[in-house]
DNA sequence: ACTAACGACATACGAAACGTATGTCAATGA
DNA sequence: TCATTGACATACGTTTCGTATGTCGTTAGT
């Protein structure tokens, strides 16, 4: 069954290239990479990559949607194990801490990919957690159990918090001594927007 | 009084490039920037700027750490106009959001900073920044008015989500409109940390 | 089945841009 | 006055990106 047939064959490359580019951008850094390097490693030129990803910055592009989609999927089933409502918010925003836990994760989705790809609150990826984010927000204000604030701004400060939180996990000396704190002081501050103070659903 | 003393004449040829440092890396970001052009713009060379700051890297520390001092300070005077305590914090944060309206503090400090010189949280200026929000917390923690966490952890995260929630403000399509709203929402996690739900102190 | 067209990728080329190594000129100190 | 130092300019080599062109296998049409 090892038909190679043209478009498995150019999806093989593909992947071939995220692969490399993750790899490549995490250990050099997105400006430190190189394209001749990069594509070699996994035996292809740059004619591959420029003719499936356009340029170097496309396929930053398509490396960071990969890692963020995962991130988000995660997330959003650590919510739902959690049994959604406002400990699921709580659960999912501790998952995304520790997520950026991982190197991979710090340096190209937390550093590298705002500075090239420009806000994250703007990528497809993100969008798909926000709106997670947002449709929980909106379940627990339908309850009456938060204050009558807009949605989406806290939404989107709750995902800042958690990624900005999860930055200093990653670049402090003893991440695991850190994380507890961390993700207390993040559930403190999200317990801002309860209207009972320790309301725990 | 024009007496050049050799290094009254340095001091101005560094602020030049600073000066120009600041214009280029913010009208064409960190990688875009020629520091041929740069330079040239102020009458210089490379010259010049690799005997001042070591390599392009420095000049970008020196602009960055220009640029958030003055924020810094600034935030510390909005808080202290305030009247300090919880109603400085709110306000401390406020105006670190509305700085963050600048195009200048937008692409330097909150994209292109992290990216270049790393996690901002280990910035001298960030760091100058984050002793004055710890010590706000613990003057409130001393009256028992906040819950008792980790008071770093807390002061990270309050300055992260203003930091995040500028860069939101600013990459909205309607800034103006925005704002109000992200203020409300900081002000809305912040009051996380308060004992008393609806203390206004 | 044969050929023409197309798509995927390789190769060659030109244009920056960075960092360094070297050169130059003015200011300082003995 | 003269040697030395420091601030800056100039020249050079290396690296890298993006594009323009070339090549080969595959598919479609007859």
């Amino acid at each position: 069954m090892a038909i190679t047939t043209r478009a498995a064959k150019m999806a093989e490359t593909r992947a071939k290239l995220i692969a490399a580019g993750r790899k490549a951008f995490a250990e050099k850094g997105y400006s430190g990479a190189s394209m001749d390097d990069l594509t070699a490693d996994v035996g292809l030129t740059r004619g591959a990559l420029y003719h499936n990803f356009g340029d170097k910055k496309g396929l930053m592009a398509a490396v960071v949607d990969e890692i963020d989609t995962v991130m988000a999927t995660c997330a959003h089933e650590a919510g739902q194990k959690a049994g959604g409502g406002w400990k699921g918010l709580l659960a999912e925003g501790a998952a995304y801490i520790e997520m950026a836990l991982q190197p991979e994760v710090q340096r190209i989705v937390l550093l590298d990919g705002p500075a090239v790809l420009g806000d994250p609150s703007q990528w497809p990826s993100q969008n798909r957690c926000l709106q997670a984010t947002i449709a929980t927000l909106q379940e627990l204000a339908a309850e009456k159990a938060i204050k009558p604030v807009d949605i989406e701004a806290i939404a989107r400060l709750l995902n800042g918090v958690a990624l900005n939180a999860a930055l200093w996990v990653a670049a402090s000396e003893t991440p695991e001594a850190t994380l507890p704190k961390v993700v207390a002081a993040f559930e403190c501050l999200a317990s801002g927007v309860l209207i009972t103070p320790e309301s725990r659903v």
